[in-house]
DNA sequence: CCAAAACGGTACTGATCGGTTCCGTTTAGA
DNA sequence: TCTAAACGGAACCGATCAGTACCGTTTTGG
């Protein structure tokens, strides 16, 4: 039974775990930023690894809703998916890939926001496989590999660059895939 | 004038940073592990801040060396340089890239870490450019842009799935470049 | 051989980490 | 309206963080 604190917690954490890292983010930090005290705080969670967790969860279902929304917009074709992600590059808080970030700052991989960022990165490459198979490509679960790790490839190098300049490259590369 | 103190903290501190992630490993540990006294530490380095930049400058010389010599075994060809990362890819201990990590961690693009990180990454892009030029591939600057690419997508995909298969997949889709 | 530099160990600082507990207030449903 | 749950604030806990100061020992070069 999710309360309006619950809620608090997790935009403040989503939000301050993306900006800054989730190590360099203290509960501290979380509980003064969002106004919740800190008994609250541990009715709603075990402790911090559960909040991560919630968090990326959290964000892995509404990252995945908004690339689908932004695909259909663009047009529905499976090269949508750089164009959609060349939007979230353009914009000035843009810090790569939350999960992206979880599997390199959790470097255990037996850890639940290493485990959540996994499954991530697959039902992406489900969801991208899913449009290379509705639009007739062939060999989609493996042109979905390389469609992601061209997606993972323009998130790292647009972070570095700060632009969105990456995107239209990759999907480049993704257009002389199909084409072969 | 480098005594043996701070090249087993370069050592350990390097080790650590890439195994557990910068902001993971304490000075503590660092000075337990290479057996450095505290005293020592501070005489070589203002604090941690230093010795992490100091760590990634000679990671970045030792890697690029690196690369150059296995790409020359490998061939000399530019695509040599997929063949050498899927070396670093099977081995137990890789963590992805230490740079790109580097900016993941290191939030701020102002701190001397994420400079040293984005430095990297374009001599490495120059050194790639030298390649495709010296085998007479047009456009060698925005083909090694795209290679860069390639090879930190293949990065990120083979921390997640363990296995040197990324590195094959860029190399196809570097293959199908050069031949457009 | 001897002096000076480099060194390892220990004890300390203030700040912050995640986590626990208690207390008084606010909110919301029966 | 009244009760019970949800809440915010604050005082704690032990552990660890980066950093400082002083100690006696080892190493090394002139």
């Amino acid at each position: 039974m999710p309360t309006r604190a619950r809620e608090r917690l997790l935009d403040t954490a989503e939000e301050l775990f993306y900006a800054d890292g989730i190590r360099a983010v203290g509960l501290e930090r979380i509980l003064s930023t969002s106004g919740v005290g800190r008994a609250s705080f541990y009715r709603h969670f075990a402790g911090k690894d559960e909040l991560v967790v919630a968090v990326l969860r959290r964000r892995d279902e509404r990252w995945r809703q908004w690339l689908d929304e932004r695909v259909s917009a663009l047009g529905g074709g499976p090269l949508a998916v750089f164009d959609a992600i060349a939007e979230r590059f353009d914009r000035a808080d843009f810090r790569g890939c939350a999960f992206i970030n979880t599997m390199v700052e959790s470097a255990d991989p037996a850890g639940g926001a290493h485990q959540v960022a996994v499954a991530h990165k697959q039902a992406l490459t489900d969801y991208v496989a899913g449009l290379l198979r509705t639009h007739g490509a062939p060999r989609p679960d493996e042109t979905a590999e390389r469609f992601v790790l061209l997606m993972d490839g323009a998130t790292v190098t647009a972070l570095r660059e700060r632009s969105s300049a990456p995107a239209r490259r990759a999907r480049e590369l993704a257009s002389l895939l199909l084409a072969a």
